[in-house]
DNA sequence: TTGACATGTTATCAGTCGATTACTACAGTC
DNA sequence: GACTGTAGTAATCGACTGATAACATGTCAA
């Protein structure tokens, strides 16, 4: 197990133990997509039962949903958040607002991940929904043009797929990777740091 | 199930019923992803029965990988195909190449799905070398520039996102749909027929 | 034609997983 | 200080799945 795994479950109230099965479920998910991870290691990352688990969120796709939306908020609430400013420079912020949710464990994985699902009757409306509010946020909101809209979203699809092919922890060490990440992360220095290792993290 | 289902099995050479378990395995894998999929279903979409499957192929993972290969090389080969003619329109037939493997079932989800695998000890290796293997093409052969080749595979990611995300399905039905795709394909008309519905596929 | 290999199936198993049930214990409050 | 609702666990189950074993049938060279 890859992600942190607390150590027991003392009392606490329901909304806070939600926030933290969210938290460590988007780890476990981001790392091993929807249908590879089951609810016991999101139980145990989170440090409760897994009877729990499914007890607070009804059903595992239902987990799921509750972790999509709130990485799409998430996003959301970055690019709100680094809007304001030159204009000029709105897109390299956002960019970097982007590429800084690296940190956060399953982020971005499982955005990348949902985007996959679009068959599923039940998540499917559900990361279409997300995929349309950054969308629309980008156009409306920071005002882009149609091709600048397109060309941010496109690139953030490759930032998805570099995180997914952990390219950034074979870096060095496979063929022509050096050459992807140099042209994608042109100037963005510490992004690699803080990309997911290339061996265990399955 | 979506996958068409073939009938009987008559008699065989290996070689060819490979071939064509891997086209089955394509469209199911493509449409329910790697862990989704079950070794069965790939087996009745090809009709045969489950055991023979595995046996042919060893594992349920060395089938997957046999798929993304072929897939990757199906793509490599399209591009080497459209590669001669004028250089300022090499991007475009390209990019038209590759919307236009959406005819052939899975190929595209099933690429879009192996960039969130990088993690699997087995399959990692092999997704990175086959997008590498891209990456390298676009780079090379094709003659591209470094942020020509960023944004022709940024699109693609793009465009394995709807696809993934059925938003084409839901075109019309859902909101900023049409505006996605307007951005996407400006020009492509025949595109949205080929893309898989919204509803079943799953 | 016969034997030997290749093609394919039926039956079955051992492990896994999501979900349910029944139970325990803590916390606030009247 | 019992009562009541909330937080949480242990035990368990039925369904599913990848893989194995044993068996059956077709094909082809000598």
């Amino acid at each position: 197990m890859t992600v942190e795994e607390a150590t027991t479950a003392p009392r606490m109230k329901a909304a806070d133990r939600r926030e933290l099965i969210l938290e460590a479920a988007t780890a476990v998910f981001g790392a091993k997509s929807y249908v590879g991870t089951t609810t016991d290691e999101v139980a145990r990352a989170a440090g409760v039962s897994q009877p729990y688990v499914v007890r607070l969120f009804g059903t595992k796709s239902k987990l799921y949903i509750a972790v999509i939306e709130r990485a799409y908020e998430r996003i959301l609430g970055e690019f709100t958040r680094v809007l304001p400013g030159p204009p000029e420079e709105r897109m390299k912020r956002m960019g970097a607002a982007y590429a800084g949710l690296l940190v956060e464990r399953g982020m971005l994985p499982v955005i990348a991940n949902s985007t996959a699902l679009g068959g599923d009757p039940e998540i499917g409306p559900v990361a279409r929904a997300g995929f349309n509010s950054i969308w629309r946020f980008v156009r409306d909101e920071a005002g882009f043009t149609k091709v600048e809209t397109r060309d941010f979203m496109a690139n953030g699809m490759l930032i998805n797929a570099i995180v997914g092919l952990r390219l950034v922890g074979a870096y060095g060490t496979e063929q022509s990777v050096t050459e992807v990440l140099n042209a994608c992360f042109p100037d963005a220095v510490g992004v690699r740091e803080l990309m997911p290792e290339a061996g265990e993290p399955w």
